[in-house]
DNA sequence: CGGTTTAGGATTGTATACAATCAATCGAAA
DNA sequence: TTTCGATTGATTGTATACAATCCTAAACCG
């Protein structure tokens, strides 16, 4: 039946456990347990922690198996930076090559919506049009390692949104800032030309979601010290060590 | 006796046959072969196959295995234009998150070292020292997600500077532009904590590095013609599937 | 009483056996 | 002659059996 795709299938499952708070960081995985959870036998159980491990959800220890990473605020955040990161360099090298055709067909489509009611079928054609012009972007960036490593953090980012759903009260579901204008911004950018204001727009289309998807998934969560203080309060320590 | 680091091992023999050529891009990697190859049974063979699609350089196909990606000048450049965004990225976060007597301690090495003579000694020396460097700015960076992409490319980075070597002729193995120069510039914008100015001292930095890298890991190879021409001329066919 | 050591169980890592899938070839019918 | 389908051989993917390693804890000596 899923020959061939088992080990993809519970990467997603175990991803998805994770961002919905089911397994604790620290966690050991112990591949017996996973394999009766999921009905499968130990060796795609294995393999899907190894392919785990490389997104960086997983840390295997020689002979000791596998425990799950921190997940909080923080990680959530540095995702979101790495997928900024990646995704503005895109942009950068998606600029002029697009065709200008392409671009103000999706723009007609991106305006049109903006002004539109704010209905559940509105809501679909906003995400459809988000991941449409993200994987434009993407496919055209003239690097095709660089839309590899996007391609690997959108599978977590679609991962988190969907936790983010699962999580939400329907109430406020369409109260979101209009990721449409963001998204006319980017290509605006990207019609004229300008390759460092179409990244600029990105940067902040992207922080905007990630402070969404922070405010929905730990909302109740307790603030963690991750503004770093000053290096010499924390680092005095360490510094000994290294010098 | 290697038990437990068996799949490590093979992953890094498996990229270093890669970089030297000794495995053709588009080559089917089947499991039983590299199995006897390397001595092993298939089950390490196939978990490093993961990890080596994790990397991008196998791809791997349901129920058909694994095949090598495309591997020649334009993946190096790749490879080292995403080594070179991730790690401004980092020089701008650990910008200022570096102790002032660190910064110094390493600024006198490099300078001591910018003016002594090119012995075997001296090059042993730059080598440490440029690990030394990127490590600490990996390390400061405030994004541990981003150091682990940094450690991810790092081998990469290693092996392919390790095929270099072993291709290289021993004849003008010293007659690279002055690295030390190049770090001194980094170390220098860190000090007086101008991040943008420490960005670009490592973007040139990394810059240079991969120059040198494809000069000699395909200074007799074919030119490919990967400055990608205007986009209409080539996009036209897929243009009209897409839109 | 404290520290070291050494069985025992639990768990991982590896090897191997088996089932599912794919590609290629052969043959028969249109 | 071409095209469709079945068959077969090769190869992958999965399950399971076994070996190596680690953790615990109790026994043993100082």
């Amino acid at each position: 039946m899923d020959h061939g795709t088992r080990r993809q299938n519970i990467v997603e499952k175990l991803l998805s456990e994770l961002f919905q708070g089911l397994i604790k960081p620290g966690e050991r995985l112990r591949v017996e347990r996973l394999a009766e959870r999921y009905g499968v036998s130990v060796t795609p159980i294995r393999e899907a922690l190894v392919e785990l491990a490389g997104l960086g959800v997983t840390e295997l220890q020689a002979n000791r198996g596998a425990v799950m990473c921190a997940f909080g605020p923080r990680q959530v955040r540095e995702i979101c930076q790495l997928r900024r990161i990646l995704e503005c360099e895109a942009t950068r090298g998606a600029c002029g090559r697009i065709a200008p055709f392409e671009l103000s067909t999706l723009k007609a489509e991106l305006t049109k919506l903006a002004g539109a009611r704010r209905t559940i079928r509105w809501s679909a054609e906003t995400r459809r049009l988000d991941s449409q012009l993200h994987e434009l972007i993407t496919e055209r960036c003239g690097n095709e390692r660089l839309a590899y490593e996007i391609r690997r953090y959108a599978v977590l980012f679609r991962l988190l949104r969907d936790a983010r759903h699962n999580k939400r009260t329907a109430r406020d579901n369409y109260s979101q800032m209009d990721e449409n204008a963001e998204h006319v911004a980017i290509v605006d950018a990207l019609i004229v030309g300008d390759a460092e204001r179409a990244a600029a727009a990105m940067a902040y289309h992207v922080n905007q979601s990630a402070a969404a998807l922070i405010q929905d998934l730990f909302e109740n969560h307790e603030i963690e010290a991750d503004r770093t203080p000053a290096f010499l309060q924390t680092r005095t320590s360490t510094l000994a060590a290294t010098i």
